[in-house]
DNA sequence: CGACGGCTTGATCCGAGTCAATCCTGGTGG
DNA sequence: CCACCAGGATTGACTCGGATCAAGCCGTCG
């Protein structure tokens, strides 16, 4: 329970009250509200932000950093449901518990707010509460099309299309930073570290794209990547 | 377009005004609004409902039958991302095109109402729109199981998880009647339907299962299920 | 009764998983 | 400044689960 972890004064998190406000992209009345009422706490690398099956009393919202959202079976298989970058927001739940797992991946920060303060807010204005709905429904969308990668796409298509939305996320086109492990990338597309990284060489091979270091890719061929993509 | 075949009077549809207030389990804002704005439209087995890409002008709910939604990739492979039975709320979406295609599995009623009657609803009447965002909620919910079955789940677990969530959500819990077709299911499954065929006799050589007609299934050792379902 | 569509079963194949070494490389301490 | 170390990444050899290819079977409907 997060109280719970911030009371414990855990070495790997601090705390800090009324952060200057975000520098989103859009101004949203969401975003006016976590720049307004948002609490910023870091997290280590690692560290959990909030636990599957915990109550969803907190909505999150990634100021630097990057955080994964991840489920587990009873063996320990892993999926990864999405990462989230800077400006992400995570964690909002209609339910009363989270349904997955959240840590960040590097140190990070992000802001806090009660969904209880939100949806209460949602119920005098209706901006938020579209920005609500909205922020539920990208992640819908995001998790459709990921459905299909996962059902119906070899493992060269899989890294293509990851590499791509990667890209279509950060402000270089053709250069992707890759804030994630290859453990992570493989749970997120349903693979092995082994098969991801075999598929890098291999799309590195045929020209598609270059791995300066392992952190980094360029896109040399996005034509090739498309073709891979649908 | 949705207008266009209502008005090119497909032989395979009709439309019916003003119909008896659908019997839904729990009254809701949002059940209402179908209730009073809705038309009821029929379609025959395998008739589209709308396409991915068409505008997403209308939302609909399942009156009668069974309607799937699915994507594809380019060269046929498809992804069914969610069945939707008696009651049931589909091809709401926040962005302005649907992602999905819908089609009738079996001979369907359906009830329409126009989104943005919904949408303009929903600004002043908070119960309105608090559905809309639990309806999505709900529809994101399904799909990130979804994924982690997807990605990590082997052909067994895949059935069984299958069978035990049509079990939670018919009325009987011990027979299961499935109006979708094995390529359906396979498709459902991210399996192929020799596969989904194989599992289920394996189900039933195991004991877990009884399948007297194929489209009929009791679940006889749920405990032997729900140990694959996790 | 026959034919067709949906389903099952069998034989074989192949893409990704598994198991097992290395190979970086970025960080640490001497 | 350099040698070492540990964790992450790559590569190789082999295995295996599910896909593919190919018959049949069954039940429903004309």
């Amino acid at each position: 329970m997060l109280m719970q972890k911030i009371g414990a004064g855990a070495a790997d998190k601090s705390i800090r009250l009324a952060p200057q406000p975000v520098p989103g992209p859009a101004s949203s009345a969401l975003a006016d509200a976590f720049a307004l009422m948002g609490a910023s706490i870091r997290f280590d690398r690692n560290a959990e932000i909030y636990g599957e099956g915990e109550a969803s009393d907190y909505v999150y919202k990634v100021v630097s950093g990057t955080v994964r959202t991840y489920k587990l079976l009873s063996d320990g298989r892993r999926q990864i449901g999405g990462f989230h970058l800077k400006g992400d927001v995570f964690g909002l739940e209609a339910a009363t518990e989270h349904r997955f797992t959240a840590e960040a991946i590097a140190n990070s920060v992000v802001v806090v707010v009660k969904k209880s303060a939100l949806v209460a807010l949602a119920a005098r204005d209706h901006d938020i509460a579209r920005d609500l709905w909205g922020v539920t429904a990208g992640d819908l969308e995001r998790a459709q099309d990921h459905l299909l990668l996962l059902g119906r796409k070899n493992a060269q298509e899989r890294v293509a299309t990851f590499l791509l939305e990667m890209a279509g996320r950060g402000s270089t086109e053709a250069v992707v930073e890759l804030p994630m492990s290859r453990q992570d990338i493989a749970d997120y597309l349903g693979l092995t570290i082994e098969t991801v990284s075999r598929t890098l060489t291999q799309l590195e091979d045929e020209a598609a794209i270059e791995i300066p270091v392992s952190r980094r890719i360029l896109l040399r061929n996005r034509s090739a990547l498309n073709r891979l993509n649908a």
